[in-house]
RNA sequence: GCCGGGGUGGCGGAACGGUAGACGCGGGGGACUUAAAAUCCUCUGCCCGCGAGGGCGUGUGGGUUCGACUCCCACCCCCGGCACCA
């Protein structure tokens, strides 16, 4: 028998695909567009070419796949797309380590991993191909941007931003974790610059109201993104400083406890600060105090380990509740960017407030209180529900906690002294970068017109070509000087252009809209067509993107609805995150050197055993561990595979019969269908393939042994897409990835006997074969007769029968 | 601290309230072979027993149920997110 010579095989199938035009998928005519209910959208996290694929990129893109096959043969129309974020940090800095030119290093990256996908074999239609550095990509990248700008989304201003100081370029929020640089680890400082921001934060409530819209997400993703925006309802409460004139508002959540504040504390960074302190013998003192701890990291400042500091200004507010003069002090644990950057101190109530009062020596004043119960002396009590009350808090005392609330708030409404009011984490999206490899920003400044967007149809704004990309704190386009110096479009003089790039995360905000329309030149997609496609129906990458990408991507998508530009709200209705590959017990990345690359598999396996076995290992949804010894195993599967099914190929494609192995065949296709389709669970699929091949291998000279070859060949073809192909003409076939799924015959499924299972007290005592359809006091009566359930009933008496019917009895005593 | 996910053989994992450990790896025994590889057969949760058989077993302790890996309560451990957010 001739040999599985996967490399072959896999050569000669990749070429026919091509040819064929097996995967690629046409747009719609205009008459088409009502085809929308018959259409899927497969979409993958696009990679960045910052180096070669991964095992741990195989098994990601091993979904879409397996979800595109299948879907495909259910007779969709699938769309499943493929390209590059090849703008960003990821690509420059992998030039700057191999030290080329970005542009020669990211289009050499692609070349590897185009070629690498096309070895794996995956079904994708490459006429959709993009590469977000391309000038054809990014003229409507910037063209977006001046949508945004238009629609005042997309401003320009001075705030105390996040700097790297390796990477030599500003951050969004979201790209620091735990006060350091995303990307490369670094603490990360405090600068005051200006910047380009998206003004994200007017989409706070939506990105939260509109997740009611999403389909299917993984409820942690969404947990995450609620806790990022973090919204927390309260009120605005303005307390005075009378003698300067000057209203302190501050945001809180608790207005029930107003009586109870003691002191009050500003930011270090609160303008008004060097005002407050003027004229003050000790205004040197305190102004550095502030300046010092303003000056201390964000890592620093947040160690809850940390004691916190302060200093009294020597000003005092006036709490607008009941005329209290509170001692204004300045404190480190006040943050400026939350809120308004000033609290009232409420120290029985609020731990923190609690602390520094201990340290300084502030009065603590209990205004809440358990309905029943004492207060401990020796804490905050920070109860507020139902169950507490106020008191000490003239009229309002004896109110319930949250009554009290809205009660102090409207009170101080009427006195024009407080407003119900929310707050949020969210910060705006910080998008402009310190550095070369990314979009231009297409915003010119001219001495007499100030800033002016470059008209659309001076679009693209090219990257231009410079010696030294290198980073070093100020962008390296600035450098370009022939570039920077350009005409006002306004007064036709003289003007400069905006010489800081977009951060990646606005490539990749809209890429999955641009693959419906890929090869526009006109416009950046057209709209029926982006709206026939999208949302996308199945949308798949890592779980590390939670809040970056996913956010941005929802963001962008809010705002192109909102200015006509789709007729969606939400890019993904239903999202799978995939678990990580480890190796040695690491995720596997280039960074921490521990890949595995597919290349040497595919050369020595074949890229189906490679493919097979990335979801064999385990659930997609969680992290698995690459271990050699497991890929044995498959090896065997597919040489088993190719033996079974060749022997069976001679047989004639008669009517099946009515054999066990039939059955078994009817049975794993509904099981096969059933983890794909409904489950999403890809590893037992292979597993439950496995066994009908086993049970052909044990049975070949059952009359169905060619049926069953030929459905465990259709039912692992989404996985092993070429050895299917092959066996599959081998058989005396065509064209296997046209053909429609296997249906399970519900007839084939029944059957005339099965085991029961018996059960006394719960426990299994015995199995029998019986007939299907008999009573439930038949089999009852056929259980009690078995011996070892008698010795087991032990003469008693049973109380009650449990029948599960075709399953089990259960005779309790 | 708050939120989300997870804890099952030697290992990866299966079990969608009804036979715990499918499938695969590893291991033992055997067949084929001069031999090896490949392939095939067979056994393989732990304990007691020659055996028939019995007992114990899904992080821990309770509970619901005829029946719980699965549902509920409390706790322990691991992973991830948020966190001086007022």
């Amino acid at each position: 028998m001739e040999r599985y010579d996967p490399k072959t095989i896999e050569r000669k199938w990749q070429d026919v695909w091509e040819r064929e035009r097996a995967f690629y998928v046409p747009n719609p005519g205009a008459g088409e567009l009502d085809r929308h209910a018959r259409k899927t959208y497969v979409l993958e996290m696009l990679p960045y070419p910052s180096g070669e694929l991964h095992m741990g990129h195989v098994r990601n893109y091993m979904l879409g796949e397996v979800v595109a096959h299948f879907r495909r043969r259910h007779g969709y129309e699938v769309m499943r797309p493929m390209g590059f974020d090849a703008f960003g940090l990821p690509a420059e800095n992998a030039a700057i380590n191999e030290g080329g030119h970005p542009r020669e290093v990211t289009q050499r990256n692609i070349a590897a991993i185009r070629r690498q996908m096309e070895r794996m074999g995956w079904a994708i239609d490459w006429d959709r191909v993009l590469a977000t550095h391309e000038p054809e990509y990014y003229r409507w990248t910037q063209w977006l941007f001046l949508r945004f700008y238009e629609a005042g989304l997309a401003y320009r201003k001075e705030a105390p931003v996040k700097w790297c100081p390796n990477d030599q370029t500003v951050l969004a929020n979201e790209q620091v974790i735990d006060g350091r640089c995303e990307r490369c680890g670094a603490e990360v400082e405090v600068r005051n610059l200006e910047q380009w921001f998206f003004r994200i934060t007017a989409y706070a409530d939506t990105l939260l109201e509109e997740m009611a819209l999403l389909e299917s997400w993984p409820e942690r993703v969404l947990t995450m993104q609620r806790n990022w925006i973090g919204r927390s309802e309260g009120s605005e409460v303005v307390f005075r400083i009378d003698e300067l004139e000057v209203d302190l508002p501050v945001f809180t959540t608790r207005p029930d406890t107003l009586f109870g504040a003691t002191f009050f504390v500003l930011a270090p960074e609160h303008p008004l600060v060097p005002k407050l302190v003027e004229g003050s013998p000790h205004a040197d003192e305190i102004l550095d105090y502030a300046r010092h701890a303003a000056a201390r990291s964000a890592v620093d400042r947040a160690d809850p380990e940390k004691e916190k500091t302060g200093v009294f200004t020597g000003r005092f507010v006036t709490n607008p509740v009941n005329d209290h003069r509170l001692p204004v002090w300045i404190s480190d644990y006040v943050l400026m960017e939350y809120g308004t950057g000033a609290i009232m101190a409420v120290p029985a109530h609020d731990e923190r407030d609690y602390a520094f009062a201990q340290r300084y020596e502030l009065p603590v004043k209990v205004v809440v209180v358990p309905a029943e119960g004492e207060v401990e002396g020796d804490a905050a009590y920070v109860g507020h529900s139902e169950d507490e009350k106020l008191v000490d808090s003239a009229q309002f005392s004896g109110m319930p906690s949250p009554a009290a609330k809205e009660a102090i708030v409207e009170w101080l409404e009427s006195r024009g002294r407080g407003r119900p009011a929310v707050g949020y984490r969210l910060r705006d999206w910080l998008l402009s970068r310190q550095r070369y490899w990314g979009c231009p920003i297409p915003i010119l400044y001219c001495d007499e017109c100030g800033m002016i967007p470059v008209p659309d149809e001076d679009l693209p704004v090219l990257l231009p070509e410079v010696a030294e990309y290198l980073p070093k704190g100020r962008s390296p386009l600035a450098a370009a000087e022939e570039w920077v110096a350009t005409t006002c479009p306004a007064c036709g003089g003289p003007a400069r252009r905006e010489t800081d790039t977009m951060d990646t995360f606005v490539d990749s905000s809209w890429y999955f809209i641009r693959y419906c329309d890929a090869r526009n030149d006109g416009e950046a997609f057209d709209r029926a067509v982006a709206d026939y496609w999208l949302p996308v129906n199945q949308y798949i990458g890592g779980i590390e993107h939670a809040i970056l990408h996913l956010l941005y991507a929802r963001f962008f998508t809010k705002v192109m609805n909102d200015i006509g530009l789709v007729g969606f709200r939400e890019p993904f209705a239903r999202l799978f995150t995939q678990g990580m590959l480890h190796y040695h017990g690491a995720k596997m990345s280039k960074s921490r050197g521990n890949v595995i690359v597919p290349d040497e598999y595919i050369e020595r396996y074949g890229a189906d055993a490679c493919r097979l076995y990335l979801l064999f290992i385990g659930p997609v949804e969680q992290d698995a561990e690459w271990q050699d010894a497991g890929f044995e195993g498959i090896v065997r599967f597919l040489n088993r595979l190719w033996r079974v099914t060749l022997a069976a190929a001679p047989a004639p494609a008669a009517d099946v019969p009515d054999t066990p192995l039939a059955r078994k065949t009817h049975a794993t296709i509904a099981r096969v269908t059933d983890d794909i389709g409904r489950r999403f669970a890809l590893n037992t699929p292979i597993a439950a393939v496995m066994e009908l091949v086993n049970e052909i291998s044990r049975t070949p000279a059952d009359p169905a042994a060619r049926f069953a070859a030929e459905t465990a060949v259709s039912l692992i073809q989404p996985y092993a897409s070429h050895i299917a192909e092959e066996l599959w003409e081998r058989l005396g076939h065509e064209r296997l990835w046209e053909e429609p799924w296997p249906e399970a015959d519900p007839a084939m499924l029944e059957r005339e006997t099965f085991e029961l299972v018996v059960q006394v007290n719960g426990r299994v005592r015995d199995r029998v074969e019986v007939a299907v359809g008999l009573s439930e006091d038949e089999l009852v009566a056929r259980a009690k007769e078995l011996p070892r359930v008698r010795s087991h009933l032990d003469g008693k008496p049973v109380r009650k029968a449990i029948v599960v019917p075709g399953r089990l009895v259960n005779l309790v005593v």
